[in-house]
DNA sequence: TGCCATCGTGACCGCTGGTCATGATGTGAC
DNA sequence: GTCACATCATGACCAGCGGTCACGATGGCA
């Protein structure tokens, strides 16, 4: 019996044989996550994180079809931690002060994280998406929910306290997204060009967080249009 | 004398010989755009490249000292070609909405280039610019400080007729610019996931434009700050 | 102990990006 | 016209890649 990607890790109806292989995936997945942080996932090949893993390369492709479904079980498993810790944050006095607070901590987590975020935007593009097996395939998708629902909860929280437009949340969604998927690529990017950017990351991740605040709440108040208008140039 | 990338195409100052190099040099990158078009520039071996223009493969290596110079050059035209649709653009009744205008041109002239936006994205990357010739280098930080600037003159002139607090000039750039990665990254991707996402790219590009003003000019006024504070869970 | 199923393995494959000795070609002097 | 030279296009060649698979080691069961 082959288990691909540390699915059913409890070693409860598990043979032996079993759970040296389970044992050896999580291996391979440690021993390839350093390899990539100290060399860039690109230039690592197959053989090298067998190697250093003391396994043969024949025995990688036991555990993973692919090289790329290697980078998927990294990426779902920083994101499904990532999704653990947001929910398990404290409500703060009300869900758009709570959503900010997960808003900030995500970007320090990504921050702290560049590799796996750079896999994450690799593993989101559709070329990869089509080469992936179904399960895998699957497994994003569920996730991509999660993350959905965590945000409509805490949006469905703001529109019944009245700080937010019922109309507006999917404005609001298509905005918050697109700033997670910036930061995202400012972090894969690893910082910022030679003619600007901020002082420090922090402050460039304050900055976009209050932006997104005031985003979210001026979508709700209309105000730009009609504080636009009112102004000369 | 060996001119890469098309530098001084005009045909003044160059010999016949110079001139057929630069045209074939024109040919080799509608080529290679076709093809990284047609089958994604990740499996378009410059082999293929080669083949397609009915050159031989060294030849290519005479006018792009590596496949990555090829994808530099594409990224390079094609964001010189935005940069100017946008400086070229009139003026709106004032500058944010000029900045809206731009803004939105700017989603679809990126959503019409999905490849080159990819191209971008990776291209952005230090490991890749790493790699890359000074003269490349060089010309990618030239066209950054040229986007810089285009902010800076239409955030001045907000400044100057009072519709944006100059303290709120560098949140602003840190809001929009991450917006702008975060779209490209959305173009990129190729859409969205099968379970949320507006019904159109358009409309998430109008989406995304009009929570930025809202944005822009809500980091100006503190609104959110004082709002969120007035009301109650 | 001996048999058999299972699984780890590295030689092997097709292909890639990149190099370079070689031969073709255009050019200028006479 | 022609010859000698410099220049440049070329594809055979290389190391390395992701991925495969026949085979031999291994471990469990009768």
């Amino acid at each position: 019996m082959v288990l691909f990607a540390n699915e059913r890790m409890d070693a409860t109806g598990m043979g032996y044989q079993d759970q040296v292989f389970a044992q050896r995936e999580q291996l391979l997945l440690t021993t390839a996550r350093e390899l990539f942080l100290a060399h860039g996932w690109e230039q690592v090949s197959v053989a090298r994180v067998a190697e250093a893993a003391g396994i043969g390369k024949g025995t990688v492709y036991r555990h993973f079809p692919t090289k790329e479904a290697i980078y998927a079980q990294l990426v779902l498993a920083f994101s499904r931690r990532c999704l653990e810790t947001y929910r398990q944050m404290p409500a703060e006095a009300n869900p758009l002060l709570t959503m900010h607070r997960i808003i900030r901590r995500a970007f320090d987590l990504m921050n702290a994280n560049r590799m796996e975020v750079q896999l994450c935007l690799h593993c989101e593009r559709p070329e990869f998406q089509d080469r992936l097996d179904d399960a895998y395939r699957a497994r994003f998708r569920e996730l991509d929910q999660d993350y959905f629902d965590l945000f409509n909860g805490l949006a469905g929280e703001a529109v019944a306290g009245g700080l937010l437009k019922l109309g507006s949340v999917e404005e609001v969604h298509s905005g918050v997204e697109t700033a997670f998927h910036g930061v995202m690529t400012r972090i894969a990017i690893g910082g910022f060009g030679a003619c600007y950017g901020p002082e420090t990351m922090e402050s460039y991740f304050d900055h976009v967080a209050d932006f997104l605040m005031a985003g979210i709440v001026g979508t709700s108040q209309d105000a730009w249009k009609r504080g636009i208008a009112l102004c000369r140039t």
